[in-house]
DNA sequence: ACCTGAACACCGTTCAAGT
DNA sequence: ACCTGAACACCGTTCAAGT
């Protein structure tokens, strides 16, 4: 099917190659579960080559949630950047753009959230990016408890309660679970705005 | 390996015997991904028989996934049912609900959210069912708007955002992305808990 | 009507063999 | 050191054939 630059893979690039095949492969596949003989063939390398580079198949769906983990961090901390100091203005468009990630990587994001994520042990780089991600989330925290504008407490405590609310969302919106308001021109963006100013100032009436 | 009772299949119960036999091997199989033959094996059919009573491997899962969105339905309202009439006091025992439901069948509810709900047109009574737990929320928040104790709004928005954060905040749990925390005693019950008052009071400072 | 058994294409994994 | 090709066990799906 593909022909890729048939650069010569003997130089010890196969393992991203591989990895970003496997990116490739799960944006496309329009299904979970990774197929590692077609990621093998469009690496351009034999079925039995990622063996050299990954235990086996979860070594390598691992390796590209990891990665998808470090995409979804960039994706973040640039939307900080990009903020005025406001901790609440940041944690809007760092939910803003959770979700935009998930609607343009939803089948990564589905795999990044699946079952492996529990082997930490197994696992431990992979746990080492989703730290990264929950310190993102946990330093604007921080900054808005010292100037007063956010709730004293665990900074941890809150840092989950964050996390899980745009994460909810973000789930419930590429599994068209909130469909009536998603399809509206617009619904997306609207409702994780709404989610993340509910969680902000409260549902009391 | 099996031996089941050896009912004789031949009265039309084959195809909810696999949706059983099926729910069991999720919840025991840790790794999602139904093994339509073992399943069948389970059933103590051959592996043919499913396809009389399901097109394929997909529109099993889809049934299965029906299932559990029937099961946590069900745990929910008993749970709401348990509750005194206050709004809020109903979201925090939904919450737990949903949150125990998914630490005691994690594999079934990564399965409910990992992609087959998002072909609603193939599988409309997956659909349905998980409108169901959809209205279960909304009539408590319909509820408290009419009280005035939570504020005005869409409904159908604010149960959005309450799904939201209920769903994130089991999801993360059960991918031990809060291991730090759940890992202490009562420490699941007490996040979740935290997450859904958050959530109701909100986190200005 | 409902189920079986063989068959086919395909996948994950292993391993001796190639350069 | 890194990769290939054949081989094995297994899965999803189909279909002629059985009762």
């Amino acid at each position: 099917m593909d022909k890729p630059d048939k650069k010569s893979y003997h130089h010890g690039d196969l393992r991203n190659t591989l990895i970003r095949a496997g990116i490739e492969f799960i944006s496309e596949s329009g299904a979970s579960g990774i197929d590692l003989r077609k990621v093998a063939r469009r690496a351009g390398v034999s079925h039995a080559a990622p063996y050299r580079h990954f235990a086996d198949k979860k070594a390598l769906i691992a390796a590209i949630c990891e990665e998808g983990f470090n995409l979804l961090s960039a994706e973040i901390e640039q939307a900080i950047l990009m903020t005025d100091r406001s901790p609440f203005e940041q944690l809007r468009s760092m939910g803003h753009a959770y979700v935009q990630f998930a609607v343009h990587n939803p089948w990564l994001v589905r795999e990044m959230f699946s079952g492996l994520t529990i082997e930490r042990e197994a696992y431990p780089a992979l746990y080492q990016v989703s730290k990264k991600l929950f310190q993102l989330i946990e330093n604007i925290v921080a900054a808005g408890q010292r100037t007063g504008q956010m709730k004293e407490g665990s900074s941890e405590e809150l840092t989950c309660v964050i996390w899980s609310m745009m994460h909810g969302a973000a789930i419930l919106i590429i599994e068209n679970q909130m469909k009536p308001i998603t399809m509206q021109m617009g619904g997306i963006e609207h409702i994780s705005r709404v989610c993340i100013d509910s969680l902000l100032l409260g549902l009391r009436g």
